[in-house]
DNA sequence: GCTTGCTTCCAAAACGTTTTGGCTTAGAAT
DNA sequence: ATTCTAAGCCAAAACGTTTTGGAAGCAAGC
């Protein structure tokens, strides 16, 4: 009897057989061969031939069964997105934002999008089954750190990914990112410009790179523009960001000379607006309001028009802009890093030019 | 020559060879069969060979190709969830969080998440698509809407899925939900035990069936309490919810008979707090704040502690009991519904008790 | 000695495709 | 008349598993 351990089996649809090649072979008294190239469209069979072929195999709802082409083919036309498990750092609205795009530009090529979740430590594991067993072409990478494991991980198993983000070996892999040091300097700049001596900057968790790279640029400008570093009041804000906005907030509104708040999310910068209207100052008369603007779809700024001056960057774009690139890295193996564009919206009652940021591609 | 008219074809890892049960055969000069039926945990295999086979798949690194198991057992493991490509509602925050359940149950049972977005006239054909070429074994189906067409299309499909929430047909498939009707009940119970003549309930977007569901809950406690219908002022926010919060408890701010709101979504309650604050009114005090809590991870409730009364409810545990529902079908074509808890917390100065709603388990 | 039963193994078929390397046939070129 | 070319088709191998239906060997029971 050999009865197995602990499996039981069953077909997966109620019901019957699904029409394979075979059937239509059968239907049209030709070879699979045929049915095969007609379908993917080789010169190598006769236009009636095809035209027949294409016909019954909508009249009788063929669809190639995926997983026997990715066992032949060796592709899965699948890409992997594996979330960190750790609780609240993956649970972030930016991450839906992303998502969007990435939903979106995988539909529009045809590949399927495999997420799972795994913590920190046993993710390595996960990038390397997934490769093994054939689960996936190719990878996104998010919210990458100094050093980051996975990346040495992908990068020596020389398998296609795409990183949200750069770190120090960016020249070696595919990636997409916003112009997080060049936003962050012109802001600092345009706060400076419009006469304040000293404000808050309440950063992102430094723990990941964009949050590092955007405090060096806002010491940068101070220094190229003559400023002290005591110019701004560093506060830096853990995921989940939100609590952090009002509470840091607060916090930098106890310091007079506090004349403009530097914020590194919309989120952040929401939950600031009001801890400063609480407190009876009014953002845009009292206080400059200054803010990394991830076009949240969910967030609606219309309350806070002219209240706040910010730059604008999809990361619905960047989304897309990641598939975008793993795809054509498993197609034909080139890397390249995609700068996603930025555009400065002024607050009322600031003085500036409407910086658009630059578009750039690196590689080709 | 044969050219395929516009593919182009390359192996997906840029290492050689993954090693197959052939090679692990080969090794050990047994069948396939048995390194097969070795590492399936079958009994007629002798623990001498089984522990050689398992050692040297460690050794070599051997991981099944998921593709070929696939194939042969026409289970791909591999849940698929479809989101509406519908620009701002799928952008939802509640999403992320359930998300988070999903994929930790997911993971905990080795299935795999597939995702795609679609807009709403493609999504019945990419179902099945999806079922027919053998890329999923069952649905996960949000947001359901009266009359859902695609619990119609899945159904009469035979195909297994889940449902997040429940129309009329609920009888008829796997479904999680929250007490939707008993916590609106019981919410509005609340606020009229409280003294509270009129009150103003925002509610979500009523072409979802939750918040029909609550808006008859709201009524029928009114009724039941032998108050009118006219001591609720009814508001319906639209996706996305956010910028709704705010206007919508602005207009209701305008009216001084109504001393109470009534949200349905926390995202729509802390706006909702924004617009009351700022017109000068304090909640817990001035006026009372009942709302739904779904635990949005990424939302803090601290600066809030006790100005808002709520039903508190996970969407991430019912982000895991949707997958877990769903595989129990696709393993044991049984299908149940799950409610899951939700319980009461109370706000300053409201008088009450911490009703905990059912933990309830239709079906087996 | 012969059957019976148990344990351990295995050859071969099957899953549904793609691709290779032909093989016909018909017409054009010699 | 023969050879060449092109167009249209196909048999068979391959992808990497799982599962079926035994077979071989050996001990126990009669």
């Amino acid at each position: 009897m050999n009865k197995p351990i602990q499996r039981s089996r069953k077909r997966s649809t109620a019901s019957g057989r699904n029409v394979t090649i075979k059937d239509l072979a059968a239907e049209l008294n030709v070879s699979i061969t045929t049915i095969s190239r007609a379908l993917n469209g080789y010169t190598d069979v006769g236009e009636k031939t095809r035209e027949k072929v294409v016909e019954t195999a909508r009249r009788l709802g063929y669809t190639p069964n995926r997983n026997a082409q990715r066992l032949v083919t060796q592709r899965s036309h699948s890409i992997g997105w594996v979330q960190s498990d750790d609780d609240n750092k993956f649970v972030d609205p930016h991450f839906v934002e992303v998502m969007a795009g990435v939903l979106r530009e995988a539909r529009k090529d045809h590949y399927d999008i495999v997420m799972t979740s795994e913590n920190p430590q046993r993710q390595l594991a996960t990038y390397e089954r997934y490769v093994h067993d054939g689960s996936v072409d190719g990878f996104i990478v998010d919210l990458p750190r100094p050093d980051d494991p996975r990346i040495t991980f992908l990068l020596e198993a020389g398998v296609p990914f795409v990183v949200h983000g750069r770190e120090a070996r960016s020249e070696r892999y595919g990636w997409v990112d916003v112009d997080n040091y060049g936003n962050f300097y012109n802001l600092t700049k345009l706060i400076l410009a419009n006469g304040h001596k000293r404000f808050a900057f309440i950063n992102g968790d430094e723990q990941f790179l964009y949050a590092t790279t955007r405090r060096q640029a806002v010491y940068d400008a101070l220094r190229d523009l003559g400023h002290s570093p005591d110019a701004v009041m560093y506060l830096e804000g853990t995921h989940p960001m939100v609590e952090a906005g009002y509470q840091l907030t607060e916090l930098a509104l106890a310091e007079p000379s506090i004349t403009a708040f530097l914020y590194s999310s919309i989120l952040l910068a929401t939950e600031g607006l009001a801890a400063i209207s609480r407190a009876g100052r009014v953002p845009g008369r009292d206080v400059m309001v200054a803010s990394m603007n991830d076009e949240l779809q969910y967030l609606n700024l219309g309350p806070l028009e002219g209240q706040i001056t910010y730059v604008r960057s999809s990361l619905r774009t960047a989304g897309s802009a990641l598939v975008a690139e793993v795809i054509r890295q498993c197609e034909r193996k080139q890397i390249s890093g995609t700068l996603v564009p930025s555009v400065f919206d002024l607050g009322d009652g600031v003085d500036g030019e409407s910086i658009a940021g630059d578009v750039e591609l690196v590689g080709a």
